[in-house]
DNA sequence: TAAAAAAACCGACCGCAGTCGATTTTTTCT
DNA sequence: AGAAAAAATCGACTGCGGTCGGTTTTTTTA
């Protein structure tokens, strides 16, 4: 059962929810105050810090929910009959994507996420076992049809492609690499990757 | 010639930096306010902004200082005859314990350095050069003695090693690997990225 | 159903990052 | 050297993120 109480708590945080992700899109992170955004969900300032600890962690949990339902829409539409590299394309590119189509929020999500102030909570660990639980049957499959190397732990091979995907993040803030050579750059890279860089 | 204001410039600049280092190391980035800064500094506030863009800027210029010190002793002292790998875990393994020596300022360097709000000055981008002309005659001649292939960038060989040291990183502050079981997964990760994870 | 306890809500308040116009110091011009 | 221009310094001020104690709403108890 779900008392008055309980349902209002869920209702009051999507809706900060929805009035960060109007807000922040309309003028930017940096430029929408917290008391705006109070007022826009039509709440007291403080009631935000009852659900959410800082200003960033905002942006992190509309991400994280975001995130987790493109992954499970792709994850439903994924043929593990494309080759590997196809697969690891549509993946990582949505998510580069996603990230990406809102730079300076997507910003702030990354330094949250790839160099958190606290190492991981239990939660946070969950998120990213999800993740690794999308991918690691492609993995798996590979290894079996002989795409991959068997000898290799699923986290190794995992944490490679994912490097590749945080590099290339890297390169396309810091301007290196624009927009339109990135899914050209990855496919390179990681193809480089699985077949090796020595003789 | 250096004219008397040419000099006093330089002069509180690495003043501010000083301060900078000693007031972060001892209380902490967040911890520490400008205005503290100043007064060890002996200046006003409003002089530090004539310096710095931003409180995250000090950190960042103190850390390009140190890092580019450190290479560049790293690179007088290397040998050129010992195998790859173990150049590169010499060179990557110092970069990696300088940033993670101290944890909170090391996060505001890498926020600002992998994921930049702009992308890079002209500035920014010597830093990166040097960097690269650092390990670019290393993995040139791996290339000549068939450690490498030679078919491929040396943009992209590097882009391989610096991806694992990113993807390390993260993991070090996510709490996914401590800080003992670094360098053995940093070795472990090189090696199979120069195999290559195809059989 | 009334009182007590617990949880959620609120906005005045605090401390600090960053701004700006007034002031001082250095350089340039005559 | 003295005046004018340019550059550097400064700290009062602004706006915002985050806190905290008082208030309201919901739940539990009797």
């Amino acid at each position: 059962m779900s008392s008055i109480r309980e349902q209002n708590k869920i209702k009051t945080r999507q809706c900060i929810l929805d009035s960060a992700v109007k807000l922040f899109s309309q003028k930017g992170f940096e430029q929408t105050s917290i008391e705006e955004l109070a007022r826009e969900a039509g709440i007291g300032k403080g009631t935000i810090y009852s659900y959410f600890e800082t200003k960033r962690d905002i942006v992190k949990a509309f991400c994280d929910d975001q995130l987790d339902f493109a992954r499970s829409e792709l994850a439903a539409k994924s043929n593990p009959d494309t080759p590997l590299i196809e697969q690891l394309m549509i993946i990582f590119m949505a998510d580069f994507n996603y990230v990406t189509e809102h730079k300076e929020f997507g910003r702030v999500y990354l330094h949250e996420k790839i160099f958190p102030k606290e190492p991981l909570t239990e939660e946070d660990f969950q998120v990213q076992n999800d993740y690794f639980d999308m991918l690691y049957p492609i993995y798996q499959r590979a290894q079996e049809l002989g795409e991959l190397r068997q000898d290799l732990e699923l986290l190794h091979i995992s944490g490679h492609v994912y490097a590749i995907y945080l590099l290339l993040l890297s390169c396309w803030y810091t301007g290196m690499v624009p927009t339109e050579n990135i899914p050209e750059a990855m496919k390179t890279m990681i193809t480089q990757t699985l077949e090796g860089l020595a003789p």
